[in-house]
DNA sequence: AATAAGAATGCGAACTCTTCTCATTTACGT
DNA sequence: ACGTAAATGAGAAGAGTTCGCATTCTTATT
């Protein structure tokens, strides 16, 4: 088991934290809810609690371990950190979601928060869309 | 009273429709929660219902009247339309709201979707920092 | 390897935001 | 003014998330 990845974040190596991160690690989805998670280690004969799903993203999230999204539709999503910043761009009908990277956008960003004198911390950029395949069909 | 506005939308002037949007058009603050003009019409001595409220936002939004955001913190936040459109860029220590537009991000958006095969309907660009104000306290 | 001490867990209750249900009231064309 | 269909208010219900607490783990120390 690799329990270094959570020494490393300083949280303890227990069972719940090591199933879900293989977990993430291992999922092709890679942006889930929480409630997605706990699902998926219950099919897979684990027993956690939702709870402990939620508190063990949280954490993570804090630990820089995973990001955490707010798509439209209320439920946060949850990302393996991959150390490159990018965003999004999400199918309205079949909920795919793609990833982007925009060194201008990022710019103008910079260059906007300055502007209006803000020390920026954070952004979050959706693009909405329906996608090819969601097109073909009428 | 201003029903017109109402009719035109294709909606029956009732009183609650009519203090909500009269409320919105007169306030000085421009993004609101569905609370927050729930709790204002209460002081205001009219007698409405949360629900009513939710109703009424939730149509003006279908309407036009109204576009709503999720800025993060979980509830939805109402803005009266204003004809053009623009970005939010939000103080995450007092919880300002500031307005900017960029026609270049706007641009590289749209391009951004064609090159992945998206056919866009929307997007959300939220910068999140600390405004000048909240820069100066300690 | 056994143990002690604190941290983490699972469960259900609780909380927040929003929508629904339904009996009652209201708007509006006639 | 009246009738009808639509809108309202109140509270229940629903979705997503967090909390409280008794129990169970981790891990540092013997």
């Amino acid at each position: 088991m690799d329990s270094s990845e959570l020494k490393r974040a300083g949280l303890k190596a227990t069972l719940p934290r090591l199933k879900i991160l293989e977990f993430l690690e291992n999922s092709d989805v890679r942006h889930m809810s929480a409630e997605d998670v706990y699902k998926a280690l219950l099919e897979s004969g684990e027993d956690v609690g939702l709870a402990t799903v939620y508190r063990v993203l949280t954490q993570f999230e804090a630990a820089g371990l995973v990001v955490r999204h707010h798509f439209e539709g209320g439920q946060s999503v949850f990302e393996l950190e991959q150390g490159k910043h990018h965003d999004h761009i999400l199918c309205v009908k079949c909920g795919k979601v793609d990833e982007f990277m925009d060194e201008t956008i990022e710019e103008r960003q910079k260059k906007i928060a300055k502007e209006k004198g803000y020390a920026m911390t954070d952004h979050s950029l959706y693009i909405y869309g329906v996608c090819g395949e969601c097109q073909k069909e009428e």
